[in-house]
DNA sequence: CACCAGGCAAGTA
DNA sequence: TACTTGCATGGT
């Protein structure tokens, strides 16, 4: 493509500036809030990680252990808590039976390999799965979401088909390898999206990317 | 009141 | 395979 990311970064960090996102205190709160967050306002999961602070239970062996209607319960904020504390409960399956319940040892595992195993856990999809990489485990792996489309095909630098393995590759063929500019690049592209780019709002005016 | 939010899986034909 | 629906709270 002709069109270089980097330019589109550069654009957007000079015009919103550094986000700083997912400032979580442990790989294991960023872990719990990937899930927490799917298809949900980030300040309603602040809500729910808050719940689960207070009450002193935001570790693995801890939630482990909750039994899933009282989790479901601190989680409630989040939105579709009963679906969400299934899956987290299906993450802590995972650290258990395969990591023998070290969230440490799981997140050392090599990159290609635990996302495949994220991937295999029922209710991680590729972006929960990418941001547990990108954010908890701070590997260099791009996370699409559905502002990553929106963005580029209203731009005309995607078409509508191509799937997200497709624009995940897309854009780790043309940047390097960097964890803090995925980081910065991802936030970056969800803030323009919410500004500029809204499905209510399709030409974009004042947009930081007018004629790339 | 309607619409949206940092998805994913299950159901239907 | 290709659409559609369910999940649910809280902010604008």
């Amino acid at each position: 493509m002709q069109v270089k990311l980097l330019d589109i970064y550069q654009r957007l960090y000079d015009h919103f500036g550094p986000q700083q996102w997912w400032p979580g205190e442990t790989p294991f709160e960023v872990m719990i809030g990937a899930v927490l967050t799917q298809n949900t306002n980030w300040g309603n999961v602040e809500k729910a990680i808050d719940n689960l602070k207070r009450a002193g239970v935001l570790s693995y062996e801890k939630m482990a252990a909750l039994p899933a209607g009282l989790l479901a319960e601190y989680i409630r904020p989040a939105g579709y808590y009963n679906i969400k504390a299934a899956r987290l409960g299906n993450l802590f399956g995972l650290i258990r039976e395969r990591y023998e319940d070290s969230v440490e040892r799981m997140l050392a595992e090599e990159t290609e390999e635990l996302r495949q195993t994220l991937l295999s856990v029922r209710g991680i999809g590729p972006e929960t799965a990418d941001s547990i990489l990108l954010y908890a485990a701070r590997r260099p792996v791009f996370v699409v979401d559905a502002y990553t489309y929106r963005i580029l095909s209203r731009h005309d630098l995607i078409g509508e088909e191509v799937t997200y393995d497709d624009l995940q590759q897309f854009f780790m063929d043309n940047i390097e390898p960097d964890t803090t500019l995925y980081n910065e690049f991802h936030a970056l592209l969800v803030c323009a999206a919410k500004d500029y780019c809204r499905k209510t709002n399709p030409r974009c005016s004042a947009c930081p990317l007018e004629g790339v």
